[in-house]
DNA sequence: TCTGGGGTCCTAGGACCC
DNA sequence: TCTGGGGTCCTAGGACCC
């Protein structure tokens, strides 16, 4: 037993030799978040209780499924299928676009309301927290019914709660039945509760990876969790350990609760069209590289190592990469490597999705007053002009001529605001 | 009426250096 | 003529997560 209540007298004490970290998930969040503002504001219908879903884009039944309501989960419609596929199994459906900005004011209001539970609170992405529990005066699982009963009463909609030694078995235990539950999932339990899951439920094994198991006879936690260590390391190397561990329950990494900086910052488009001619080519990086200036500059940051990635009207993809000489927050510079790179990649066949993508960050303190004053500071001084206007009058306030009548955006991509927070890695 | 957009991390091969 | 080995950087591609 790792965790257990005692109880001496009328006192309930409980003994802990090890940790105790909650997983606490929101129930299929944008639907729900969406479903909570829509009833907040005066909507008759709360989309939970109907086949609805969060996805799609401006152009009406374009783009996938990002959320779904349980009604329209009954139907067999998945997260990530294509809009058009959801429509032909449940023709009534209702489809609501996405609004991030909403998602991230409950986000935040989620994590305001956690954070009173401990010091150490770690938000893993925007529907998903860690905490690391060290109250000893109030049992964990009161202080996670408490959790549950608060988020559902003051913020509208329901978590579900996964209580465990280490941050992999509460999330995995989080993931067990929903909506509004609370699960443990503690060392001893691991063979009943996990290892009968199918090999694809477990945290970090992906399609690919189903597939090369079960191509090998493994199709549950239990058997992949029972296999050689040795055996899985020389076959599937780290990420083959990392599973293997992963599956046995092992895993330590802390909570933590300050923010990790960031690596790199990138945006991306799929069009609705296939792009066939170099100069609409163009005209997508230029906008892409827009944003990314933009959002670099926005944090004082800038990076040396610039991607480029395609994909084909097959959505075959393939990426070419360059490192530059400086560090650079320029747009013109963005776009320049952009174009070059494009250039170095593409055989002319039809493309659908372009991403660029700016790594190796660093700060630009020391750049900017040591070099770009004197490299480039008619481009410099643009580029500061320009967000000052977008930031103030939005995206498209202004913008270059040749967009004009182009039928490409003058600036893609989102993610301006809370670029704070951390973004989760595999390793947890 | 086909296919989102934001990320992180790992691997393998080649170049280059000592 | 024989043909070392380690370390680091760069690049392309792949896998995974929400």
């Amino acid at each position: 037993m790792f965790c257990y209540y005692r109880h001496t007298d009328s006192k309930e004490v409980f003994k802990m030799t090890d940790r105790i970290v909650f997983h606490i998930d929101a129930n299929s969040a944008y639907l729900s978040w969406e479903a909570a503002y829509r009833l907040q504001h005066g909507a008759s219908v709360d989309l939970r209780e109907v086949p609805s879903i969060v996805g799609g884009d401006q152009a009406k039944r374009h783009g996938i499924v990002l959320a779904k309501s349980i009604p329209a989960k009954k139907f067999g419609i998945l997260t990530g299928e294509t809009v058009h596929s959801a429509f032909e199994k449940c023709p009534e459906l209702i489809m609501v676009p996405p609004c991030y900005h909403r998602y991230i004011i409950a986000s935040d209001s989620m994590v305001e309301l956690i954070r009173g539970y401990s010091p150490s609170v770690q938000r893993y992405s925007v529907d998903e927290v860690f905490l690391e529990y060290t109250d000893k005066s109030v049992p964990f699982m009161t202080a996670a019914m408490e959790i549950s009963r608060r988020i559902k009463n003051e913020l509208g909609f329901t978590v579900n709660i996964g209580i465990s030694s280490n941050k992999l078995l509460a999330k995995m235990a989080s993931d067990f039945t929903k909506p509004d539950r609370i699960h443990t999932l503690f060392k001893e339990e691991i063979q009943d509760k996990m290892w009968p899951l199918p090999v694809e439920d477990l945290f970090m094994v992906g399609s690919r990876t189903k597939g090369k198991l079960n191509g090998r006879g493994i199709f549950t936690i239990g058997q992949l969790a029972r296999l050689d260590r040795d055996y899985i390391c020389s076959w599937l190397k780290k990420p083959g350990l990392l599973i293997w561990e992963y599956a046995n329950g092992i895993e330590n990494s802390p909570v933590i609760s300050g923010s990790v900086p960031l690596k790199s910052v990138g945006n991306s488009t799929t069009l609705p069209f296939n792009v066939e001619t170099k100069d609409e080519a163009y005209k997508v990086l230029l906008a892409i590289s827009e944003m990314i200036g933009l959002r670099i500059r926005n944090l004082n940051m800038c990076g040396n190592v610039i991607s480029v990635a395609l994909k084909n009207h097959l959505f075959y993809s393939y990426s070419h990469q360059k490192k530059l000489m400086l560090p650079t927050d320029s747009t013109n510079n963005i776009y320049r490597t952009s174009i070059r790179l494009f250039d170095e990649m593409w055989q002319g066949e039809p493309l659908r999705n372009f991403s660029i993508s700016l790594s190796q960050l660093e700060s630009n303190d020391f750049f900017q007053l040591s070099l770009v004053e004197k490299y480039n500071k008619k481009e410099h001084l643009l580029d500061s002009a320009l967000d000052d206007i977008r930031l103030r009058y939005g995206q498209k306030s202004v913008y270059r001529s040749c967009f004009l009548y182009s039928g490409i955006d003058p600036v893609i991509g989102g993610v301006l605001e809370e670029e704070s927070y951390p973004m989760m890695s595999g390793s947890l």
